[in-house]
DNA sequence: CTAGATGCAAAGAGTTTGCACGAAG
DNA sequence: CTTCGTGCAAACTCTTTGCATCTAG
């Protein structure tokens, strides 16, 4: 049994042709993907799910932490594994593309506990900019 | 002739009372606001704008730069006055308080250049955790 | 078998568009 | 009086919900 599948299990959720497909073109994309995205990915692959399955598939994972719920200002959400290391994006304005990115946020998160009387417990940071070949 | 007249003379805008009305209240808002909220708040006053003329407003002024299009992903955008000083937010995640922050961000711009081939324009950057009174 | 997963249709929320009327300059 | 702003209705996109059917365990 494969990673995914052993995963679903042992978190009480049924195993479908679905959900694995899903789990593994989350895995493979290296950008964060929207609902659509997933269908139509599927779809190519010749896995005819509902976008309302893929669209239950995202909020229950979400829900228990499996996925992140993330936004570009595109007026839809995409959605990544929370499996990845802790990182960020950077979203070109020109043409779309997504990279990830790693950044040391320790010296912001502690100025921020003398900034703020919030009890800080996470953040959004994206960044936005030209890639290379839009430059 | 007030400030937020002269500027629409000045950028060859009409001068309307819902365009008066509308950047009073987001001058006079200590936090970002939607639409609708912009519209309810309008309403209150007296003030019968369209929903769709409080959009057209929002719309044409985030494109000239006066206004800022923010997001805490709600599955909404709230706006606020460009001319604020450069600061980030913190949202409450119970209560939905919001609240300015200003942070020293040089350093983590610096190492973005270092780290990302892209040349960045803009980020946003947005804290969630708990106010005081939720904690 | 039986609870959980899916498909289909429809509804919701937020936002945009078309067009005719109204008002600012 | 001419152009830009506004109201109203309708459309559009993304997302969620209700309910009947299907299927993994």
């Amino acid at each position: 049994m494969d990673a995914f599948s052993q995963f679903l299990k042992s978190k009480g959720y049924r195993i479908t042709k679905f959900r694995i497909a899903i789990l593994q073109l989350l895995h493979s994309s290296k950008t964060p993907l929207a609902a659509d995205e997933i269908k139509s990915n599927l779809d190519k692959q010749g896995v005819f799910a509902d976008l309302v399955t893929v669209y239950r598939f995202l909020n229950t994972f979400v829900d228990v932490g499996l996925l992140h719920k993330i936004e570009f200002g595109e007026g839809r959400y995409r959605y990544e594994l929370a499996s990845l290391p802790h990182h960020h994006h950077v979203v070109c304005d020109s043409c779309g593309d997504i990279e990830d990115i790693q950044i040391d946020e320790n010296e912001l998160t502690k100025k921020l506990k003398t900034k703020s009387r919030f009890k800080i417990d996470h953040h959004h940071l994206e960044f936005f900019g030209l890639c290379a070949n839009c430059q």
